[in-house]
Order: C-alpha cells, then structure tokens, then sequence
DNA sequence: TATTGTTATACTCTATAACTATA
DNA sequence: TATAGTTATAGAGTATAACAATA
C-alpha cells in the first residue's frame, strides 16, 4: 500500500511503512504491550493505583507476611523504590509492615483488610483490561499466547 | 512448590508465589517485554543507539523524506520529544532535515549515507537481540507469537 | 563484614504548555 | 484560525551511592 512511495513523504494521512520493525518480535511486543497497558491503566485509575503498586498488593496478597527483599526481587523493583511504594500504601492503609522479633532487620509485609478489599476489587478490574486487549483472541489464543511469552521470560 | 507457605514468609530463597499475576496476559507481555528489551539494549548500546533512535532510523529508512509530523505518529512519540531525538542523530551525522518548499512549516527527514551504513550494522543487531529472546521458540511459534500479539494493537 | 531497609539523588521517558513561523 | 515544529519544563519510572540498624 505505502510501497514504492515517491521520496516525497508529504502526505500527513498516508501512514508510513512499518515493515522492517514489525518482522522483529521485540517491536512487536512494544506494541501489545503499550496497548494493554493503557487499557490497564484507565482500569486502574479508579482505584488510583498505579501498575507496580497493583503488583505489590497482588503478591503480597500470594504471599502474607513476606518480606521485602523477597518482595522486591519477585517485582523486579529496586529496594529503594519498594520503600517508597510501600510508603504510599500503608499511608493509604493498604498494607502493613511489621519489624520481624527474629531479625530487627527484616520487616514482613501483609495486607489490611481494607487492602484485601480493594485488590479484590483491583484484580476484577485488571482481568476487564485483559479481556479488552484480547477481544480479538479465542480463548485458546490466549491459552497459547502466555505460553509463548512465558517461554521467553522463564529461564 | 511456594503453594501453602506457612504465614511467616521469611526464607529468602524462597521464590514468591505469583500466579495470580501470571494469569494475567498484561503480565506476561511486559515480564516478556523487559527481558527482550533488555537484550535488545544490550545490542544496541554497540552502536550508541537508544530504542527510540533505532526505530526512527528505521521508519526513515523505510520512508525517505518523510515528514516530522508523520513520523511522531508512526512512532508513537510526542512532536516535542521526536526534536530531541533528531537534534542529536543529526549532530551524529545520521540524518538530515530539510525544510520542504511548498510548505515552508514542513520538514523532510532523511537517512545520510552514513546513517544508512549503521541503520543497516542495527537492524542485524536487533535481529541478534530478538533471536536470543526467541531462542526456546521454534520458528512456527515465532510466527504465531507475532501474529497473536498483532491481533492486540492492530484495529 | 554482610544484609535489610532507608534517604537522597540522578537519569531517562514521557507529557504538556507556550512559543515561532508559516499557512 | 489552524498546523509544523521548537523550547522549556514537569512528572513518572528506574537506578545508584551512602547511610543506619542489625546480624
């Protein structure tokens, strides 16, 4: 459609070939991923939660009374960022932090009731912006779509 | 393995358990999406070049004389922020502007020779960066993969 | 000495407002 | 009045260094 286009490119509605950056699987998953991320953010906004701190309240709802250097490495944050999410969540009531009695060091975190309310309601809310970002997959697509991505990010 | 941890989640070497955000396809594609990514830095930082910089030296490549506005929508990228990535790949030498003169608001964009040199050395570079990412895919579910994500950001 | 968690800070990306020059 | 492009700036997200408390 856009092949062979004079070197003028002057037509502002014509869109620009694209074809070299979609044969590569990483623009590819750009792409996806930029979309099914804003459909997750519009979700998210009436919770006012942001993406790393729904992940937050998703593990440490997985995992009660975890503590925060586990908890930092399965999000993939870096330990001073954790402190500062945690911060605004416990402000909020969200979450807990409790100094361990066996190691002053440690502290274990764990949802409020209030906190398990709200990720009750903020996990509906991510499977919404799922389920609109693969409208257009049958169910086993989607099966086989995590499969593929899995492939790529499990060691 | 991490199914019914005792309350306290104190082991260190204990991975956390996050199946309810692998259930979400959201999930998958941006655990996917930061270890291609990764890999494609990787690559790219041999040739000085940022992820945004590598996509526009391809749409240019792909659309010779194409016009700054134009671009920002193929790439997704605010009219202010696509100046600052011109600025510095025209400082490097890599492309070129030039003011149209029909309409002397507009300005075309194209690749130098020498843009059209590392453009060309980037390409094979990604290629090497999305081949690792891919390495546990066969090429059937490399094309499948492509092909389902597309059914998420095409309309 | 090493580890948990914190504070402070910096760098990149991205988004918006205000401007210019042209139309 | 509207559009192409620019400058300046502000906000997220992310990364590192230095520190306090504890082991």
């Amino acid at each position: 459609m856009s092949l062979m286009l004079p070197s003028s490119g002057d037509d502002a509605s014509e869109q620009a070939d694209q074809s070299a950056l979609l044969d590569l699987a990483g623009y590819n998953i750009r792409r996806a991923y930029l979309v099914i991320q804003a459909l997750f953010d519009q979700e998210m906004e009436k919770h006012d939660l942001r993406q790393a701190e729904f992940s937050v309240l998703s593990i440490v709802r997985g995992n009660p009374g975890i503590n925060q250097r586990a908890l930092a490495d399965a999000l993939a944050v870096a330990p001073p960022n954790l402190a500062t999410l945690l911060d605004r969540l416990e402000a909020r009531g969200l979450v807990a932090r409790q100094r361990s009695t066996e190691d002053k060091r440690v502290q274990h975190v764990e949802l409020t009731t209030q906190g398990v309310r709200l990720y009750s309601r903020a996990l509906k809310a991510a499977g919404t912006a799922d389920a609109q970002a693969l409208q257009h997959l049958s169910e086993a697509e989607r099966e086989q779509l995590k499969t593929l991505l899995r492939k790529i990010f499990v060691e």
